[in-house]
RNA sequence: GGUCCUGUGGCCGAGUGGCUAGGCUCAGCUCUGCAAAAGCUGCUACAGCAGUUCGAAUCUGCUCGGGACCUCCA
């Protein structure tokens, strides 16, 4: 059950048996944000992809080491390799230091992964407490011929490098197309070659983050660190790296490039991306503008926004979407899932007082194997949703007397429900043990039974009345056949 | 322009050769004082054209549409 897992690799383009270097661990590495602004819910859909991966592995048995970056140096705006320092740009715009910038974010954005419930990564390196070890890979690729320096840049010699290894294999493209592609040179250009990319950067005059280096003054390339930090912690070479689609074509391309051009050795087993969250089918970004934050999100307070949706509605609208499909943002398919959510977290609930029979007229085993096939392969959310869904029916339908099951079937089915709703999809229920709400508890309870008195007597504009009135308060009254409960309304 | 992906019912979204995806919506029924919830039933789709095959949403070709990357972006 826990050794068939099928993962899709981008660098072969196929799906493959996963087979982990070491037998029973896992070296994971997420490219992740870069902290000069908030995160906007399309950063935020990679991440609670990697999340649930990171869980399932978990769940599966594996010893999993998950890093995670903090990208807070060395990201430029404009033209590759010049423009301004993202963080010293916008240091200025909100009149703080660059590490006020950095840090500012960096808590935002724990902020939203934990709203979102998505595990803490075992490390969450950053990229300017890892300076050295960015330089001694320069270094390294220097000393190897794979770079060069002009005028206190280092550029990475991507043609030189193509001559030995596959430069575009990430993306399936010959270097002579990439060049082809590529703008030219302009005159002042340093670069030898169009492709080749800074390692290291030399500083304006102007510029705060700066750090000492053979080759003086400067800050790491925004390619070097993950390759630097990846290899620190797991390795020369790791089992899955993962990011966005985006990142596949330069900032992934450059990082197998430089871990091979430093360790002669590729880097990663397995590459996986996820692909972009759209709005109107077109990808959510920062620079298009169509983006909105996860507060707004939850608070509904946008212009593309309808209402406010929950944390876990949310979460559980992406898992409806396999992590390598495009996922179009809509008003209507998220208040569909959450109503479908709803519906899944209330059989759960039902599940606790179902009453056990001398036999079962459902195969539950069935349901558990087809949650299984469903992760192991390539981690197929929205089937393993449809089975849970299935054994959502079963539930209801044994409530309702219309089935049966036996005890240890129940036991199952609770195992079942808790391991994947809980611990592989990552939702929650927003229960809470505090003393207002046992207190809550406990006044509704003697109103459902004065409104049982009520009804007993046939009063049923009292009745009625009262139910509204608590309906005004967000707490709806359900009618059942074994009495009245209550649910407040998110 | 180059490289690649994609087009599924009212909406969202799985599925890569034959077997019910699933969710939401809508309609009817059961239950119910009413409402809600829950259950059951129905709406049974694969852009178009041609081909391969006993059989195609699934493979091949063409046409049309959408998107991504090639410049910073998860």
């Amino acid at each position: 059950m826990k050794n068939h897992l099928v993962i899709y690799n981008t660098l072969t383009r196929t799906k493959e048996k996963f087979e982990p270097l070491n037998e029973g661990m896992v070296g994971l590495y997420v490219c992740g944000p870069t902290v000069y602004s908030d995160v906007h819910l399309g950063n935020c859909r990679t991440f609670i992809s990697f999340d649930l991966i990171y869980r399932y592995l978990l769940h599966s048995g594996f010893k999993v080491r998950y890093v995670r970056n903090i990208t807070d140096a060395g990201h430029l705006e404009g033209d590759r390799d010049e423009g301004d320092d993202k963080f010293e740009k916008k240091a200025k715009l909100e009149q703080l230091e660059p590490m006020e910038i950095v840090q500012k974010y960096t808590l935002g954005f724990h902020d939203v992964m934990r709203e979102f419930n998505a595990l803490p990564p075992s490390i969450e390196p950053t990229a300017t407490g890892h300076i050295c070890e960015q330089i001694e890979m320069v270094k390294q690729i220097i000393s190897n011929g794979y770079a060069y320096e002009v005028n206190g840049t280092v550029y990475f010699d991507v043609e030189k490098y193509n001559k030995e290894f596959p430069y575009g294999q990430l993306t399936n493209r010959q270097l002579d197309d990439l060049i082809a592609n590529t703008r030219e040179l302009s005159g002042q250009d340093e670069k030898r070659g169009r492709l080749d990319f800074a390692l290291w950067i030399k500083v304006k005059p102007e510029q705060i983050m700066r750090w000492p280096s053979p080759w003086g003054w400067g800050f790491p390339g925004w390619h070097i660190e993950c390759s630097a930090m990846s290899s620190k912690y797991l390795g020369d070479t790791f089992d899955i790296h993962g990011g966005g689609m985006d990142l596949q074509a330069t900032h992934h391309t450059n990082e197998i490039a430089q871990s091979q051009a430093c360790n002669h050795k590729a880097p990663v087993k397995y590459w996986m991306h996820t692909n972009m969250l759209t709005v109107n089918g077109v990808r959510m970004s920062k620079t298009a503008g169509n983006g909105f934050l996860p507060g707004e999100l939850f608070t509904g307070d946008h212009p593309l926004l309808e209402k406010g949706y929950s944390p876990m509605g949310v979460r559980f609208f992406m898992m409806q979407t396999h992590y390598r499909s495009t996922l179009d943002f809509s008003n209507e398919a998220l208040q569909a899932s959450e109503k479908g959510y709803a519906r899944l977290m209330a059989s759960i609930k039902t599940l606790e007082n179902l009453k056990a029979s001398a036999r079962s007229t459902s195969d539950i085993k069935e349901i558990e194997k087809n949650c299984y096939d469903a992760m192991n392969d390539d981690f197929n959310t929205p089937i393993l949703i449809a089975n849970l869904f299935e054994a959502s029916r079963i539930i209801n339908s044994v409530n309702d007397n219309k089935e049966t099951i036996t005890g240890e079937d129940i036991i199952s089915l609770k195992k079942l429900m808790h391991e994947f709703v809980f611990d592989v999809l990552g939702l929650k229920t927003e229960t809470s043990n505090t003393a207002s709400d046992k207190a809550l508890q406990g006044v509704m309870e003697i109103i459902l039974e004065i409104r049982k008195e009520i009804k007993a007597r046939k009063d049923f504009a009292a009745s009625d009345k009262l139910r509204d009135d608590l309906s005004k308060n967000n707490i709806i009254i359900k009618d059942t056949k074994d009495g009245s409960v209550w649910t407040i309304q998110e």
